[in-house]
RNA sequence: GCACUUGUAGGGUAGUGGAUAUCCUGGAAGCCUCCGGAGCUUUCGACCCGGGUUCGAGUCCCGGCAGGUGCGCCA
């Protein structure tokens, strides 16, 4: 309803003061929604803003297609506060099994996430893209899109070949219950090490790198077994965490299937194509690109930005919209990929970029073994989350208690981390991520237990009449938050920043808090009763919407 | 050095050029004869600095200062 609304009060707007952007703004305290075109109109028409507000609510309450609003002018301020009409239908809405589901829609997206090397398991850095990149996959399936979630396996470069040189010559055993991830990363660390220690070996990897980049079966399938293992723990964690990709592409697919080769080809006709030797790179400078954006090494080899050309033409001939999630340092070769492709006269992909998360002693590392994992980091919550659940709920079950604590510690590092906004770099803090004791996840979903357990009592008692009679401020403020939640899904798909959906499910909760101390559901009678229950069940029914696009398990009691 | 990015109460964080700057935490004071206290109420406390644009700037522009990231024939 809120989405038809604004746009009922934007038209009458332009139909009235012929202006085209009718500065629509939050109404806050004052109004559902207000405009400040008077400031606007009183410059051109050299009027006073107080008086042009009065003209135009004056011809707005003439309008027939008013219906519904109720218009008035505070000063300069047009104030529209929606009828309620609107109250009642939004709260019928929102008790659709569905609801904030948009339209379905044609256009295909891919969305890119995650895509972490595999040479070692996710850490906290590498689940900020994860955590964003499946929000926005759920985001976009919520508004009506077919989406494909892809995660892009680096399984050729360099990281890689010093994997597989690891697996080749230390022949560690693989521990009892031993993640793949883990098992890989400890080659890896070492490999490091060792070639730090003992520089010669250093050649020993470009030599795999070309006898990948060859074709060589043997060494195909050494770095291919590496990487499938070390991939299985990654989904693994990923799994844990509600995460699902439906595709891993493997980036030597392009090698080998002649794409990069015909992308570099279109690429070396460009005028801004450059040769030293064999190697190639294009002049970028006139883009404001300051270094040289390399093709090609100068003994032939490919270089990961070539099969990245590749890859993203390949995406674009599966879908419409082509989304990549990515660390604010692939900024720089972001952007460039993104002029190539224009260059070229394709469809640049959107790319959504996060700043990074550190360590309180620094940067992590995965080469230095400098890292928390996403597995520890979940472990140690749900430890935390078993802890509370056990005393608050000793009536429960061991079963029913880990089921919960895995729901409470999922929820609280999505939540955590979906909650700021991607622009931020933030340090990782341990007391933090463990602390229940402020608004988070468990909060909210406590709020839709809580919801629950109203439901269940009054079903238990005879259950109500729906009724969409709404009076009490705290009724209508609640009911009037719960209509927005399309308008939520519609504009995080347009901005593609899924914070604001953590944002809003918060206040949604706060709401549903006051609104459970100031007007009681269960001793209300009559009407006034089934009324509140009725948004009871529509609150119950958006917060359990707003945390599965969240990835968050809407728990019924916890 | 250059580029990108961030700077909001003691700590963290929201904020589409518009009315009294959001929420948590922290400090102070309260709320269970009451639907689940992972809760609620009251209160204290903030827009980095300097210019500019504008009727109006936390928000836009320029210049500082401070943090993060990047500037590889790595990915």
């Amino acid at each position: 309803m809120y989405r038809e609304y604004i746009q009922k009060v934007e038209h009458l707007l332009r139909d009235i003061t012929g202006e085209d952007d009718v500065l629509l703004t939050d109404g806050g305290d004052h109004a559902d929604i207000a405009s400040t075109v008077a400031f606007a109109l009183a410059k051109k028409e050299r009027k006073n803003p107080g008086v042009i507000a009065s003209d135009i609510v004056a011809k707005i309450i003439a309008h027939p297609d008013a219906a519904g609003l109720d218009v008035s002018a505070v000063g300069p301020y047009i104030n529209f506060i929606f009828s309620g009409e609107y109250v009642a239908d939004s709260v019928r809405a929102a008790r659709h099994p569905d609801y904030g589901q948009l339209p379905a829609r044609t256009e295909r997206v891919i969305l890119e996430h995650t895509s972490a090397n595999p040479n070692g398991p996710l850490h906290v850095g590498h689940i900020r893209n994860t955590v964003i990149g499946d929000t926005l996959v759920r985001v976009f399936r919520k508004a009506g899109y077919p989406v494909e979630a892809q995660y892009y396996l680096n399984d050729m470069g360099r990281q890689i070949a010093i994997v597989a040189w690891g697996v080749k010559h230390l022949h560690y055993d693989r521990l009892p219950n031993e993640k793949g991830d883990e098992f890989i990363v400890r080659h890896y660390v070492d490999a490091n090490k060792i070639a730090k220690e003992k520089p010669e070996i250093e050649p020993e990897f470009d030599e795999m790198m070309e006898k990948i980049e060859a074709g060589d079966p043997e060494t195909v399938r050494l770095f291919h077994d590496s990487v499938d293992i070390c991939a299985d723990g990654i989904k693994e964690t990923l799994a844990a965490m509600n995460v699902h990709h439906d595709r891993f592409v493997r980036e030597t697919t392009f090698l080998w299937n002649g794409d990069m080769q015909k992308v570099l080809a279109r690429v070396e006709a460009l005028p801004e194509a450059q040769h030293d030797g064999q190697m190639m790179y294009l002049d970028l400078s006139d883009k404001g690109f300051g270094n040289r954006y390399v093709l090609r090494r100068s003994n032939g080899t490919s270089v990961y930005a070539a099969r990245d050309l590749a890859f993203h033409l390949w995406k674009n001939s599966q879908c419409d919209r082509s989304i990549d999630v990515l660390g604010a340092d692939h900024k720089l070769i972001g952007a460039q990929l993104q002029t190539t492709l224009a260059m070229i006269g394709e469809r640049p992909p959107e790319i959504v970029h996060f700043e990074f998360v550190s360590l309180p002693e620094g940067s992590m590392t995965t080469r230095g073994g400098v890292f928390i994992t996403a597995d520890e980091l979940l472990a140690e919550t749900k430890k935390r989350a078993l802890e509370e659940v056990s005393v608050r709920r000793p009536e429960l079950g061991e079963a029913e208690r880990e089921r919960i604590a895995s729901a409470v510690a999922v929820g609280a590092v999505r939540y955590d981390i979906v909650k700021v906004s991607a622009e931020k770099s933030t340090v990782f803090d341990w007391k933090e991520a463990l602390d229940f004791e402020r608004q988070s996840a468990p909060y909210i979903q406590y709020a839709h237990a809580r919801a629950c357990s109203i439901l269940e009592k009054a079903k238990a008692d005879g259950g109500f009449a729906e009724n969409y009679s709404f009076s009490d401020p705290y009724e209508t403020a609640l009911a009037k938050h719960i209509a927005q939640f399309p308008y939520v899904i519609e504009k995080v798909v347009v901005e593609l920043r899924p914070h604001l959906l953590a944002t809003y499910v918060r206040d949604l909760a706060d709401l549903f808090n006051s609104f459970y101390r100031f007007a009681p559901v269960l001793k209300a009678e009559g009407y006034v009763r089934d009324a509140r229950l009725t948004l009871v069940d529509a609150s119950r029914n958006t917060l359990a919407a707003a945390l599965d696009v969240l990835g968050i398990e809407a728990l019924e009691s916890m």
